[in-house]
DNA sequence: AGCAAAGAGTTTGACCCTATAACTTTGTTA
DNA sequence: TAACAAAGTTATAGGGTCAAACTCTTTGCT
């Protein structure tokens, strides 16, 4: 058998060793915690000596970042997979079932949440506006974003009236619009990105233990949240299905 | 002269010692970034050679979680410096004062506000629910929720009716209440938290850059955010005072 | 088939960091 | 003033990041 195209030899043995490091990389940041991750134990637990590991990474932060890009890939697939198994359902069902996914995956993964959204290498300068992590979380958030944009066209959503928005909020909503191809009016991006920040910024403050001081349990604060999302956008709110009740103390 | 009561000389020379090691660590932190605040480097910087520090530390996630804590502190300071120069003032601008001052600080430090959201010492363990750390944090929320107390004691503002809280999220409400001494209903507790947790989300996802992506001048979004809680809270929102124009690019 | 180049991995070593132990200096106090 | 405690020092063990020099294997080319 000739070698299959593109897939040589050396290239899948060096994909299953990247696959490897990621997965090492990341049971030892849940397991024991972010210092746990270094390119010495890493490479050990592999049974590999030290500094093999800059075949694969130029260094430390670039294994950082691949591991945490390999994290946005992986939430995002999980959100993307509910959205094709809600396919046929209303937009609402839809869409609250893929922020309960987003949540769901962000607080049985804690760790890696907390890498995506505070990584120890805070990346290579915030100059690196083409990086990997800002690449790969754009990817993850447009998941949501081509949801609404369908929401959009279907039935639409109460936005501002542009008069009433900021000049320089305008001017940044259109540049955003003209940047991914202007799929919404500025106005309705806005809505959506007032969603957003409202979703996100929830879900790490939770992770991050920001409100700890108040909450013990997020999940009727967030299904509060997503109330009040849906009134943004025009959705019927509905309760999550009480397929898995909630194991007794 | 005797020795003044409680502060010996020795306790004096400490406690310089100790805001020594504050600003040293503060400017590592400032200057080159997380990980350069080591326990060496710090040490260095004083011109005292490394495990001379141990007689202040017992090591390197006390240090950090002091040094988060001051931040904390100071943070609190500028906040409530605010709250004193407006305390005339109608509540409202009071508020909104108080919150333009908290992003004022964090946008002007955002190493620091970085290290106080997500400290690369992740606390000794989540278990210190009284640790120094949310000590601090728990001291400078507070500040705004005495802010709230007394606008809800003046004039109230709407609040939900606690039957259409999840129980769940009642029951915790209730307990936060007792725990800070039941200063309001536990459903405009419900209504400051919800405030607070968009305010700071907000605050934290501009300078943790997770929304550069869309945006690169907080500054509208932010007001805009200020306008929603003026609108929770039943006060007028007024733009900020056009005391301090922004300086042409 | 044979051979040179490239890839994967190893050891060595310089340098930095944490943290402990043992020791010195210096201020406090009975 | 002698005893004590606090503050600071050096020495050292152990781990981490990387670069350099060196094998061994796979691959591509003739």
């Amino acid at each position: 058998m000739s070698t299959p195209s593109a897939t040589s030899r050396r290239e899948r043995l060096r994909r299953t060793t990247l696959r490897q490091i990621h997965a090492v990389a990341r049971k030892l940041l849940v397991t024991q915690g972010s210092s746990a991750v270094t390119i010495n134990a890493v490479a050990r637990e592999m049974g590999m000596s030290g500094p093999a590991l800059y075949r694969y990474y130029s260094g430390y932060d670039e294994l950082v970042a691949d591991v945490t890009a390999g994290f946005y890939r992986e939430l995002a697939g999980t959100v993307e997979e509910t959205r094709r198994t809600w396919a046929a359902a209303p937009a609402a069902r839809r869409l609250l079932a893929m922020c309960r996914a987003l949540r769901g995956w962000a607080i049985t993964h804690c760790a890696e949440f907390g890498w995506m959204f505070a990584s120890p290498a805070p990346s290579p300068a915030d100059s690196g506006f083409e990086s990997s992590r800002y690449e790969a979380g754009n990817e993850f958030e447009k998941i949501f974003l081509g949801e609404i944009v369908k929401i959009w066209e279907a039935g639409g959503f109460p936005v501002p009236r542009p008069e009433d928005l900021a000049p320089s909020l305008r001017a940044q909503l259109d540049a955003y619009s003209a940047r991914i191809g202007e799929p919404m009016p500025p106005a309705a991006l806005h809505v959506f990105l007032s969603a957003w920040t409202r979703l996100y910024g929830l879900l790490c403050m939770e992770v991050m233990n920001q409100l700890s001081f108040a909450y013990t349990d997020f999940e009727p604060v967030f299904e509060e949240c997503l109330r009040d999302l849906c009134g943004m956008f025009a959705l019927a709110y509905e309760p999550p299905s009480a397929a898995q009740p909630r194991p007794a103390p």
